[in-house]
DNA sequence: CTTTTAAATGATAACGTTAGCTGATAACAA
DNA sequence: TTGTTATCAGCTAACGTTATCATTTAAAAG
């Protein structure tokens, strides 16, 4: 590997000096400058990020913690953090954690050991105590789909309990009040707030949702959303519509309706969330809730490298909002 | 942060001991292990990797070059690479190169930077003599899904074309002989294989597949495979069956057939490739051959991590098969 | 007890870079 | 001219490790 001092003796200089054309710091002669940079072409000299990291103590490199990437929603995460990245010259470390709070602290110890000072967390297993301390040893240390009061600089999230009431009044508009929920088993802070929103939504219209209308899945995936209506079916209650937890659930609902006859949307509506390439995917495709991760992560990440750099932790917010896509899988009830 | 001189500082040995003591190599006495160790553990030191990169002139981190995380294919691909990753203590870098040739050799270049000695690398715009060229100089670069013979024990790919054949085969067992093909119109080394391998599995079995039967979509996605569809469909031929270039082209060609009142697979039958979640999201679940990419990419981290360490270039041979995955999306015409 | 050998520990230099200082020109004002 | 600044370039030390060698200490052999 060519190094910095065989371009300064190429070039007749010494190392400082092909430092400063490098960076484009400092005074550097013109012709100078010109002689360095064609060796530097000649030679194709790179310089060494550990060692720059070595001496400025930090490492221009974008910690990702998520749960997995090939999960099409942690995938356009990474994505979108991949992007922010391509602007500062930043280069993404992803690691995947996900089973248990001590998986996620070993992600950020690792990060933390390569003096990586940006760093994107989607937290699920870390309470906010834990999350807060880390928060103040690691100052570019920035979560994701999570919001806590006392780090709410370094929070980007996403107004679950809006959009769940979106997605709510989207069903009572077109005529829906015989609505079921089928949400995820576990305790799952985004579960929580999008059946708050929605049964806030339903008081809102005067409604009641009866419990019994509420099913769980015990993963939030495609057979999670077959076995909660499986067990929703079996109540035999009146049902012209289903507000899914996600897409994954929903598309999953909607395979065990058509296996058993029930057509979507003529029968029964479906609405989901999160709006990944499987809504589009299912037949119908499903009206759902977009949630804009790509963009959020993009955020994130310029986020965390700006308060890995400088350290003003401006009284910002970071929340975003969903808003409703409607496609095919909700029927308007009203016509009927 | 806490550096090995701390802890030397504070266990009153040299730094030289607790680097012996790190990296559990040379001689150390025991109780002066003992100490050094619990001095680590309270001032919960962590070896810098920067420092231990530049020194040792490799970095642990394995460089992960797609086209694009977010794209299901890829996420799982990477999921594979960071699975192996975790059996070695190696960090991942994962790099985005979707547009051009430059974009890839530019991620490449910012690997080698970072002096990261292990690459999966998942080409499509580089010609095979450039990549033979980067092999060179990069003892641990591996490629996966791609063949070149002059590297070929760096290559971990697929038999695509015995995939086509095996998908064929399957249509033919069910009793179609009127069979369209479906792919992508860029020319890709992968549609290439699987397009010879559909044309030999119809000539062993003396069928002439008129060229007139083979249709393009300009992208490899639902798009495509609608546009592909449609225009299959305005030559009005007779056809039983489609074969997809791959999923997300196939579940493109179900909704353009549905929305057509053509019913899947009763009035054409649909076989896609790759397996992805998708496939199984769509309705009918489709029938496709199964692309190993997790294994495979597990297993080209092993292969790159193992090349950059050790230079025993085996005679080993790194072909992975696809498999036929029977679900919903084809029925047997000979029933008819 | 010496002497020899092995085991344990320390000292030093090096990895490639940058920050901060010092010195050498050149440009300018008085 | 002479002094005063800018401007430019080089020198040195430092970042946190590890590899190599040198030294000390302990154990074994005679």
């Amino acid at each position: 590997m060519v190094t910095i001092k065989d371009v300064a003796r190429v070039a007749g200089v010494s190392p400082s000096t092909v430092s400063r054309v490098v960076r484009g710091e400092g005074k550097v002669g013109k012709a100078c400058r010109a002689k360095v940079q064609q060796v530097i072409k000649d030679l194709s000299y790179r310089p060494n990020i550990n060692a720059q990291a070595l001496v400025s103590k930090k490492s221009n490199s974008l910690g990702v913690v998520i749960q997995k990437v090939s999960m099409s929603f942690f995938g356009t995460l990474a994505c979108g953090a991949e992007e922010a990245t391509k602007e500062n010259k930043y280069r993404v470390l992803i690691i995947n954690a996900e089973g248990s709070e001590q998986e996620e602290l070993d992600a950020i110890n690792s990060l933390v050991q390569h003096r990586c000072s940006a760093i994107v967390f989607h937290s699920i297993h870390c309470s906010d105590a834990t999350l807060c301390e880390l928060a103040e040893k690691i100052s570019g240390l920035v979560f994701i789909n999570r919001f806590i009061a006392k780090v709410a600089h370094r929070c980007v999230w996403l107004d679950n309990n809006l959009g769940a009431q979106e997605a709510s009044r989207y069903l009572l508009d077109n005529g829906h009040t015989d609505v079921a929920v089928i949400t995820r088993k576990d305790t799952n802070p985004d579960a929580q707030s999008r059946l708050e929103g929605i049964l806030t939504a339903f008081n809102n219209a005067g409604i009641q949702l009866d419990s019994s209308m509420i099913e769980y899945g015990s993963t939030a995936d495609m057979a999670g959303g077959k076995e909660a209506v499986r067990a929703l079916l079996a109540k035999d209650k009146k049902i012209t519509a289903i507000l899914a937890y996600n897409d994954n659930m929903a598309v999953g609902m909607v395979h065990e309706l058509h296996a058993r006859g029930i057509r979507v949307p003529e029968d029964i509506s479906v609405v989901g969330f999160d709006d990944l390439l499987i809504a589009v995917a299912c037949l119908p495709k499903l009206t759902t809730m977009h949630y804009p991760v790509r963009e959020m992560a993009h955020y994130a990440a310029n986020l965390a490298i700006e308060l890995s750099t400088k350290d003003n932790s401006t009284g910002r917010t970071h929340l975003f909002m969903p808003h409703l896509i409607e496609r095919d899988s909700v029927a308007n009830y009203n016509a009927k």
